[in-house]
DNA sequence: CCTTCGCTCCCCCGAACGGGGGATTGCTTG
DNA sequence: CAAGCAATCCCCCGTTCGGGGGAGCGAAGG
């Protein structure tokens, strides 16, 4: 018996390629595809799946939501959520709503696949960026429940610069250091605030 | 007789640099070089030469500052300032401070001199950027007195993403636009608050 | 009717950025 | 004293940005 598998995708190349993947491998059967979560709600509940591939990125209701509105409906369907999103927030708001997959667009074919063997067996397939971020939410929530905001004194102060707009060029040469000193601290910045951009993690310290 | 310049400049190798460009050149004699703005105050006051070639950006109290202390004691001399910035607010205060002429230190050796010969003989040489700059900033103040705040409503959709650390390509999918279409709205952006990076535009729209 | 302006999309290209390594020097702290 | 950690610096490499063009279209206003 094959594995009933929906797409919810509004990229219509990336939605045709997914079905054709699913199509394609033994094991499967694409059952249907959908290109917003307002389609998908409408008609998933009728002609129930056993996975659903779902994008994130929704025009009008987002992909997270419709988790959640699906799973209130279907508690049984499994969820892999699909983006390009990295965001720490987004990850765990998809988890939440009740996703049991997370992975990357730019996964292998084969991978998803595996991913959705996977979940129908009870896993969580993640890519292991993914992962590594989940990791570490529970390490934030166990041993040190503040962590997030221990900047270091010159990393607040490059910071400050970021938020100026000041290149990393620019920073290097008032602070007297090399570039490569801003950049490293940089990194950090972002590992410590979770951010993947010097705009982010400006913002998320500076409370927008 | 040769204009008498000094250097007031923390990098070593530009601050050689430009002494040896002055040195060699008929018509200029290199009347000291300064790492700082605190020895260029001590210094210069006690030979006073006629042009001073002055790093914006140095250790301590910064060029502007230096600027208006010097023109204080000599009001006669005159400044050409140097920098890798290209923000017009820093660009106002040099000039205001005393600054006749702003240079991007991109500028080639020979216009430099050029730059100097004309601050002597009374000119406000400036890079071509930084004269948009300025004018800029006189058609700023004539006909329209509100200029920066205008931004579209698409605009200040777009700025918001970008504040919250998206990229272009995310931005687009979100919106459903292509990412050409983020990219001159952004351009547009940064035209209207006299900017050059998404950074700097988001904290200056949202006053941080 | 024609111009302006917002919104959309396209190309080229060089500079800046961010991730992935790794390394050294001091200071603190168990 | 070893371990950690902040701070400094280095390389490689692929992606993203930002500036410079240009162009089409529809709505609004002269």
């Amino acid at each position: 018996m094959s594995i009933r598998v929906a797409i919810v995708e509004d990229d219509k190349r990336i939605s045709a390629a997914l079905a054709r993947l699913v199509h394609e491998a033994g094991g499967f059967r694409c059952a249907g595809t959908y290109a917003s979560a307002e389609t998908a709600l409408w008609g998933i509940p009728k002609e129930p799946p056993d996975a659903v591939l779902m994008d994130i990125n929704l025009p009008g209701m987002s992909g997270v939501d419709c988790v959640q509105r699906l799973k209130e409906i279907l508690p049984k369907l499994e969820i892999v959520m699909l983006t390009v999103y990295e965001d720490g927030d987004q990850i765990f708001s998809a988890l939440q709503a009740g996703a049991s997959g997370y992975l990357l667009k730019r996964t292998p074919p084969n991978e998803i696949l595996k991913a959705l063997d996977d979940v129908m067996q009870g896993g969580a397939p993640m890519s292991s960026y993914i992962a590594r971020k989940v990791v570490q939410s529970f390490q934030k929530e166990g041993p040190s429940p503040k962590e997030s905001e221990n900047l270091s004194k010159r990393e607040r102060e490059v910071l400050a610069y970021v938020a100026q707009g000041y290149l990393n060029k620019e920073i290097a040469d008032t602070l007297a250091v090399s570039v490569e000193t801003i950049r490293s601290q940089l990194k950090s910045i972002y590992d410590k605030l979770h951010v993947r951009s010097r705009t982010a993690a400006a913002f998320k310290y500076f409370q927008k």
